[in-house]
DNA sequence: CTGAAAGCGCTTACAG
DNA sequence: CTGAAAGCGCTTACAG
């Protein structure tokens, strides 16, 4: 009555499909299609191998599924950082949207980098996920080519660009910060500064229709940009805001590229005793936590992060199920919230 | 001439294992050995097959390899939300250890949902990852016994608690409830609330080092707590500072379970004319970003993120590799930052 | 609608 | 130090 454990396994211990074939009375392969629900199994096998799953508390193993199929469940997203909660807002939706159709989401930080990009780009290609969502269009031509060459759907998110085959989903930077400087002007502020950090190329655009605003209306002055590649933060909003200052006194309106520096700008001018927006109009970008609440309320930019992650997954669906897609680049455009800052 | 190709292939095309080994002139087996850096590969085998595999482009097949295997390379990383900035930098710090070790960092959120959270477990334990790091010590009995279950070393993280073989790495969030009430007490302040939101169980541990410090000085008034489940936020601080202040005016001083609502209540308390610390001592948690910069600056603790992500992930790596561990619970302490508000 | 065979691309366990 | 065989647990492509 021994069982005789004739060969050696390596097996995992956990059961497999032919356990839960054997137990329900089919074959492996009914098993498979009817866990799938390939619809191409009579209605009592497919129950019979859902109890024989259940009772041996069957799970696929993804690494056989995937090895097999050569495709995996999982969609692959890219963003430029974590510290910042316009991408953490991203992930959500998009996790919101994909997780109850099954799919895994690997998140993917470039840390603002091409080249970290470039690299997360070819590990999640080496096993091929559904989908890839990636953010903007600013990465190494390797990268690029990647991307195309593996035939895995991927939609951009954040920027808009018509190109052949490039599907897109977010707004318009550039037209978002021309809106930003309209307001300033229209409030009559007649010395604007554009005070940007990180640098990435979104926040360059929104810079470039600021500019192109002012430099429309004869109001442009160059030394009235402060750029620096450090990472935004409210502190360095704070040093940011008080060198300016200290430099042109002159200025009365200031576009913060990101809503932590305009935070910091807040306290700043707090701390010095500068009136907002009397003496100097602040405006924000994103309308991130807290800038409804802050003193002054602070005027900013609404950026549609949620629906950027809602529609750039159902984009992502339409193309991973080869149906038809509306537009390959959809504008979920801004608005800009005028509270008290400016 | 002509290729024959006589049987259909399911291959993607990608250079194999195979093409590697055949171009350097050796066998399967020596091919992934030298790749793996096994050692026992002749040196001139190793540099052969290097420079075939990187002539030919190759990337190993991660699911073939976790099939062939039955491991990943893969750590998961559950946590609780990532709206919560204390989460991000522990994420980061895993991340910055984790990633030159070659391992891919799966990030798994699970919206402080125990069930979310359960679910999480087993999906990631269906293909065993390399290691575990989870959030505390909150879950469900399922999710306990799946962790125990699968062998896969695992570390907790955040809390403290002395158990048979339970690692974690953390501090003890009660110790730092008691030291905000000793300073709040140490202050002058005799009318101290504790508000807090979200209610995990961190959130509660501190509440209750805060309580009881409270109640060894006879100074505990049940009617100060102030608990919401609903998530952390500035907005909901500035609604729960004006509702305390009404309820009770007398309240002199306050503890946040989290900076975000301090920071709300002191764009409140502007808003309102309340002097801070003058007539309410406010004391928040974690020491995020912007509370440096606040005014005033507030009074918080600093509690160790990236410490944390750093040791914990070299504690699991000690445990993947079967290493002697020092200790199996590090206590890396927090620290109270004194600064304006109270 | 159901199944026997073959294969996905690697690594383990044995030998030598 | 090197390799031939077998196997990991699924699914694809053919048949019927």
């Amino acid at each position: 009555m021994a069982t005789s454990t004739l060969r050696k396994t390596r097996s995992t211990g956990r059961p497999t499909l032919e356990a839960v074939a054997r137990l329900a009375g089919v074959s492996t392969i009914t098993a498979s299609r009817a866990l799938r629900g390939l619809g191409s199994v009579g209605p009592d096998y497919v129950q019979r191998v859902k109890a024989a799953a259940a009772e041996l508390n069957y799970v696929t193993n993804p690494a056989a599924r995937a090895l097999a199929s050569s495709r995996s469940d999982a969609v692959a997203v890219v963003i430029p950082s974590l510290s910042n909660a316009v991408f953490v807002d991203v992930l959500e939706s998009i996790h919101t949207a994909l997780r109850p159709r099954g799919y895994e989401i690997l998140i993917g930080n470039s840390h603002y980098s091409r080249n970290a990009e470039e690299d997360l780009i070819r590990h999640y290609l080496a096993s091929p996920p559904s989908g890839l969502i990636v953010t903007g269009f600013d990465r190494t031509e390797s990268a690029r080519r990647l991307i195309d060459a593996s035939g895995v759907p991927c939609v951009h998110i954040m920027e808009l660009e018509e190109a052949e085959g490039v599907h897109c989903v977010g707004f318009s930077q550039a037209r978002a910060g021309e809106a930003v400087a309209e307001h300033l002007i229209a409030r009559g502020c007649r010395h604007n500064a554009f005070v940007a950090a990180q640098l990435d190329s979104r926040m360059m655009q929104r810079g470039e229709g600021f500019r192109e605003t002012l430099q429309r209306k004869g109001l442009y002055d160059p030394d009235l940009e402060v750029l620096t590649p450090s990472p935004s933060s409210i502190g360095l909003g704070c040093d940011l805001f008080r060198q300016l200052l200290q430099r042109r006194p002159d200025v009365d309106g200031i576009f913060f590229g990101n809503d932590d520096l305009a935070q910091g700008a807040l306290f700043e001018a707090r701390r010095q005793g500068i009136a907002i927006p009397e003496r100097v109009a602040i405006v924000g970008f994103n309308d991130l936590a807290g800038a409804a609440d802050c003193v002054p309320r602070l005027t900013t930019v609404r950026t549609p992060r949620a629906e950027v992650g809602r529609i750039a997954s159902s984009l992502l669906l339409s193309m991973i199920g080869n149906e038809p897609v509306a537009s390959p680049v959809v504008d979920l455009g801004f608005e800009l919230v005028v509270r008290e800052s400016a």
